[in-house]
DNA sequence: CCGACTTTGAGAATCTGGTCACAAGCGACC
DNA sequence: GGTCGCTTGTGACCAGATTCTCAAAGTCGG
């Protein structure tokens, strides 16, 4: 059953998450409708992209009064499939690893954390919060007995790829990569990538023109005033 | 002492750090010039934006050879600040922020965690690597005696701006957000923000568009084919 | 029920980035 | 030294995203 959901546009989705926490916090003040003025204030981007991006989604709006905070919420994470339960496995349980696996936020809103892998014989066995680490061999299982369509990578970069590919193949979907290397996925594959190195390496380049240019030089990457 | 650079594109600048890596991957091999071709294959992207990208920084390559390894690796490193030592600071020392610390590959290249700070005065004092973690209210007297310019936030949601603020006045102009929160800052300060929560939720949303649509349904975000 | 006021939704214009295509430049080989 | 093949660098074009603007649609007070 395909609505004939209009598309929309990669860089609207990837700002719906933010609309989504900014309303969630709305909600908790028990504020029953916000303009788009105030949401964009919220989440940090100009009134027009957010109804912009919000027309997408339908329109949810009532002229002269705003967006009802409930309504939007429940259309928002419909959308973005925070309504089902997506349960997820992290492969890698070192540092990174185990501090994704404590991480509260996933948990949170459907994403739950159900497996623990990792190749290394000594650290497989040990538990971590209240899950134990399994074998890489298992993979294919515990994806499957666990429908697991989400994984996160954590491993070293050497071994990112070829991780990868086993998670493909046992059948995940959407992978999330912290590992500093490149990753390759078939078609019909989602891949993310979130890279410590590289945010740094950016905000370097900035700090260095701001050194060279004196204060007040080049736009820096996403500058924002304060209120 | 301004040179007179050309501006250059946020999105190249971002993609600055993949050649960087590639590059690196490359001199390791002892291989002495690279094609534009080989370069956007190592970096996942292709030839086109590669040789856009490279011909900003200026005309580092040599038709019909392609480009030299080590002089391109310099002129990168120069460019993104690498050449430089940026003493960074991690505040908020729970487990991501231990996992970060302890994460190497920061340190490789001029990235040097040089204090670990923290509020709660039951973390205060702890060792993490070999680092002894020290309370924010010294945070003033640290960042300007280690002369501290990056720092990163890994504090909960509820304090992110205001130990941001307390970061901005005590002389740090870029801020790695890792907070699950809107942050703002003054202009001159550089900010960027890495946010595990949105990226699954991005994620999530494609992850629901396919199993709508069917396999090979709509365009997931960077996707990318098998080599 | 009307008029003043507020705020959305969306078309048009603009900006930024990505792709294409090819002339220019360089090395290699004869 | 001339010709051939390869690869860069860039101008022209195209696509996507952002911003601007304003008519349309609603609320609210009288």
């Amino acid at each position: 059953m395909g609505e004939p959901r209009r598309r929309i546009p990669e860089a609207t989705v990837a700002r719906l998450p933010l609309y989504y926490r900014a309303l969630l916090d709305t909600a908790e003040r028990e504020i029953a409708t916000v303009s788009s003025e105030r949401l964009a204030e919220l989440a940090g981007v100009n009134a027009a992209k957010v109804r912009k991006d919000l027309s997408y989604l339908g329109s949810y709006g009532t002229r002269g009064v705003g967006y009802d905070v409930e309504y939007l919420l429940h259309e928002i994470s419909r959308e973005l499939g925070l309504t089902r339960d997506w349960p997820v496995a992290i492969v890698g349980v070192g540092n990174l690893g185990r501090a994704l696996a404590n991480y509260r936020g996933f948990g949170a809103r459907g994403f739950r954390v159900v497996a623990l892998i990792d190749a290394d014989p000594d650290v497989v066995g040990t538990t971590v919060g209240e899950l134990v680490v399994e074998p890489l061999a298992e993979l294919d299982r515990i994806v499957a007995e666990r429908e697991i369509v989400i994984g996160i990578l954590a491993t070293p970069a050497t071994v990112a790829q070829d991780v990868t590919d086993q998670l493909v193949d046992a059948g995940v979907t959407s992978i999330l990569n912290f590992a500093p290397a490149l990753v390759t996925v078939p078609e019909g594959v989602s891949l993310r990538k979130v890279d410590l190195a590289i945010e740094l390496q950016i905000l370097s380049f900035y700090q260095l023109r701001r050194a060279f240019s004196g204060p007040g030089g080049l736009a820096p990457e996403r500058r924002k005033s304060v209120l």
